[in-house]
DNA sequence: AAGACGAAAGTGGTTGA
DNA sequence: TCAACAACTTTCGTCTT
């Protein structure tokens, strides 16, 4: 998206040194040269067009030489060749004896694919279910999907349920792309405990050295707030005061989603977009108390313009 | 009436012996 | 395996707007 806006901004129509518009381009050399003064205006192009044609079904066949892209989501990384389909051709082309023997090829192959393939083959869907349910990108289901694959190869599925497994990597994968979802939102959809997905999670991470840090509050800064309706003055508010509590400590050890939740709490109603507490706990997956705490905390220790009169005064009735 | 606030008791998970 | 512990939740009464 930026890069291509970059890639825009350099199409060059006139000559900087004559200003001529008159340009011409060399696709043989790979460069721009100015008509009227010769200056090479550019060189060395990358050109990206194919270098063939084709005019029928055939020349297609033989020339193109790229498919769909490889996927680690798909169980057989979309490269599968199966024997079959054509039977018409085959009764029609063959003797009794080969047709016999076509078929048996074929009987046997559907038998070969694998447990791990099958296996495979219904974690990667349930993968899917997830994900879309989730509204994932497909970046985050690939890393998931290759997690998987690596917890198979090193038996970490044995004595696990497979969805907790694949819940777990889809939290690993969330995490390490930096749109983390909660254990609550992947228990959700996958049915699975938060409790078995986070330890399927540990598990995963441990044995398979994944270096994960411990998730930020800022990362469910943008979602929080979408689903608030918050602009951005409110989420770039929000992470400046996340910014002066991290410099004073007040961040580690406490749940990140508490944290995000009274940030934007606070940053709300300094901008003027006031949600209530209940709003905010609400899409955060908190409570109101929690969200109060962290707002004590930090109205405590920070320097924050909270308008709304009541801030900071004493009450004292409860004998 | 709805929202904000705070106290107190309860819950699930981690840590260290 | 157990107890201690911190973070967070539930519940509830009070206060503010």
């Amino acid at each position: 998206m930026a890069e291509e806006g970059k890639l825009r901004k350099q199409e060059i129509t006139e000559c900087p040194e004559c200003g001529s518009r008159d340009l011409y381009r060399d696709e043989d050399r790979g460069e721009v040269v100015c008509a009227g003064c010769g200056l090479v205006i550019e060189e060395s192009m990358v050109d990206t067009s194919q270098e063939w044609r084709e005019f029928d079904h055939e020349q297609a066949s033989k020339r193109r030489r790229t498919g769909a892209p490889l996927s680690a989501a798909r169980h057989d990384r979309g490269l599968t060749t199966d024997i079959g389909k054509g039977i018409s051709e085959i009764y029609s082309a063959l003797p009794a004896g080969k047709r016999a023997q076509y078929m048996r090829l074929r009987k046997w192959q559907s038998r070969m694919v694998s447990a791990t393939e099958r296996n495979l083959r219904f974690a990667l869907s349930e993968l899917k279910r997830y994900s879309s349910y989730l509204n994932l990108p497909t970046n985050i289901e690939e890393t998931t999907a290759i997690l998987y694959r690596k917890a198979v190869s090193k038996g970490l599925v044995r004595g696990r349920s497979m969805e907790s497994v694949i819940a777990g990597a889809l939290y690993a994968a969330c995490r390490r792309h930096n749109t983390p979802r909660t254990l609550e939102e992947i228990a959700e959809v996958s049915k699975v405990s938060k409790r078995d997905i986070g330890r399927a999670y540990r598990y995963l991470a441990r044995e398979l050295g994944l270096r994960i840090l411990p998730t930020k509050p800022e990362d469910y800064i943008p979602r929080f707030a979408s689903e608030l309706g918050l602009s951005g003055e409110v989420q770039a508010t929000a992470i400046e005061i996340i910014k002066q509590a991290e410099a004073n400590e007040l961040i580690s050890g406490k749940g990140p989603t508490g944290i995000a939740a009274a940030t934007l709490y606070l940053a709300s109603q300094i901008v003027g977009e006031r949600r209530t507490q209940r709003q905010v706990a609400e899409v955060a997956g908190v409570t109101e108390v929690t969200i109060r705490n962290r707002c004590k905390d930090l109205i405590e220790r920070l320097t924050l313009e909270v308008p709304s009169g009541r801030r900071g005064r004493r009450r004292r009735k409860r004998e």
